[in-house]
DNA sequence: TATGAATGAGGCTTCATTCAT
DNA sequence: TATGAATGAAGCCTCATTCAT
């Protein structure tokens, strides 16, 4: 890689950190273009050849971060000693985004806004950068394949699971309302128990 | 009622309906308060003898909105002749609204965005201008009251409802993703009844 | 006084105080007609039954402190016991006034923009309230009238006094520059001496 | 310079010349930033990129107005065979500086309001365009140094001086209340000297 | 006299986007 | 690729003033 594409590189990393810091502490409607490439250290003309607009930074960034997110849940799945089973590893995957969306609030609220599951599904298919070969929905279908039991309309299950959890959490975390995480986690882990079950052929 | 009074009330309506108008067809953030206002047919500056911003209008809205739709399906619940229980009380809500929102999509667009359980909550706590002794918050105590199973933290039951609901009808009525409504629908009702069932004591 | 006239009264006080209030600690640009009227208790359109525009307003306040300013440095005058002639007359005067405007800067600022010496020389001719039958204009012909020397050009004499005092103190007492208060006092006194000398026949 | 330079320097000078004219003419109130840009040819942005507001353009006009009329008077001097000393020295610019504003009203009214000793003094240690190496504070210093007698405290010898022509004149040129320039001057210039005396050790 | 809702002109400022360099 | 001055539409909001009551 010459000098000249790592440079190019480098502009489009703190373009895409830039942003994401930005987003993240004054939302993307207080954030202009300007900001961004102000605090990146490039020229505002130069915003324009990486990236459509801010709504394009921001899409790029959610289906990143997401990704990122479910990787390392699943790396912590996979160090863990729970006893493995569909369910359960459900269970310890949301746990785990959870627990990290708690303690990392406004990205939480960064992912959340205009989040669509159109969005998202792009980004469960995302192969991240650490593990180049495969993505999230590769590794759900592997679990569906690998549980004891078949699982009808895998996908859908899926769907009401990340809704339920992403809905819910949102509004417990932000505002812990009508409970705080902890006591939501129980309501949360039992429903999922019984969407799982429910879905068992 | 004065002649002023009267006619306080009939700017005020018109701002509110056509915000509303606005707001669904183009987004809050496409409306300015100038095409509010010029469409409501008053001055700019009288806007702001009612509403704070355009957020205030919104919130306002969303609340209202919310309400006569809940006061809608409570409604059409009294009139239908189903088996009532608490079960089938809720799903028939949920299916009404569904609908409703189906035939009705730049509604759910609008009500969606930015839409928190604390808006929500706020929203049932109301008692609306057809009723004015009864909220919904009101209706689903009797509800949960009169079932002849003890429910358990009955707000975290209906939390968890209706954030699955919203969340998924969204996802499913615009976007038809992962499936359409009619698809959805008896996934999601399955899943409420596992919820409600888990609850019962 | 009937009682109508007392309340009119009363609501003119309001205005005129608030007003000075306003004026004094944000100045008239920052302070808006709905500002006075509210926090005197009127409504808006009462402001316009009593001064033409907040300039109106302001005039009639600049005259009337003015001339109370005059009014209790000549009391002071009066109940002193320095060596009475001429120029330490117009020294003690010009003492008092500046010492009273130091210790109320706010009243220097709002009396200082715009001060212009055609509504000096009427402030100057107004009766204050407390003594109805003598203005400063009066007093200092007397005072030149009482001077053993003839002065010749007692108006322009005064003019210059005036003008001199008012714009050093005014860059003194709020900048402290190019020195304070203190420091000016010295100059100003010896400058306001040879003034007075050189209009001595 | 490249093209782009040259274009920035005409569009700064047209901003600040336009400036001017429009302050001069209407007076800072009534002049707006989309006024200034018009007449300017430019875009109402491309003022934002030049100055922080208009008051940060009307302190910079003043200052270097002030300047030139400064600059202006002392070469006038230069060229003149006045008998050469600080007093006439002084009445000499004092003199060329009223005559100026007599037959400018509208640059007097422009620099007389909000005019600050601090602005000012600014003003006199700007180096002008045209003579880039001496200011009005250097040649006041050099008069003071070649006076034959010591002058102690010059700078409010000065300051005493520019407040009493400033504040007079302009009520004199602008009102000529309570008398006209004409027939200030004796009166001024008799003030000035005895000033000048009185700071001769 | 007194009110205060309504007006609507007009100010300020931001900012996405372009384009000559 | 990269720059950043320039643009100008567009938004928000204030406020003096009017006028029906």
């Amino acid at each position: 890689m010459g000098k000249w594409d790592s440079n190019k590189k480098q502009k489009l990393e703190a373009l895409l950190n830039t942003g994401f810091e930005l987003f993240q502490s004054q939302g993307i409607n207080k954030t202009s273009i300007a900001d961004i490439a102000e605090k990146a250290g490039v020229a505002k003309g130069t915003f324009y050849l990486y990236f459509k607009d801010k709504y394009d930074l921001r899409n790029r960034l959610i289906a990143h971060k997401s990704s990122q997110l479910f990787e390392a849940a699943y790396n912590a799945l996979e160090n863990s000693d729970i006893d493995r089973n569909l369910e359960n590893d459900l269970i310890f995957i949301v746990g785990y985004i959870l627990d990290e969306l708690n303690s990392n609030k406004p990205l939480l609220t960064f992912m959340y806004k205009d989040l669509s599951w159109g969005v998202f599904k792009k980004a469960l298919s995302e192969t991240t950068i650490d593990n180049e070969d495969v993505s999230f929905k590769d590794i759900y279908e592997l679990m569906v394949k690998k549980a004891k039991a078949q699982i009808h309309d895998p996908e859908i299950m899926l769907f009401l699971i990340i809704e339920l959890v992403g809905a819910t959490a949102y509004s417990s975390i932000i505002y812990s309302d009508p409970v705080n995480l902890d006591e939501l986690k129980p309501h949360l882990y039992d429903t999922i128990r019984s969407i799982v079950r429910s879905y068992v052929e």
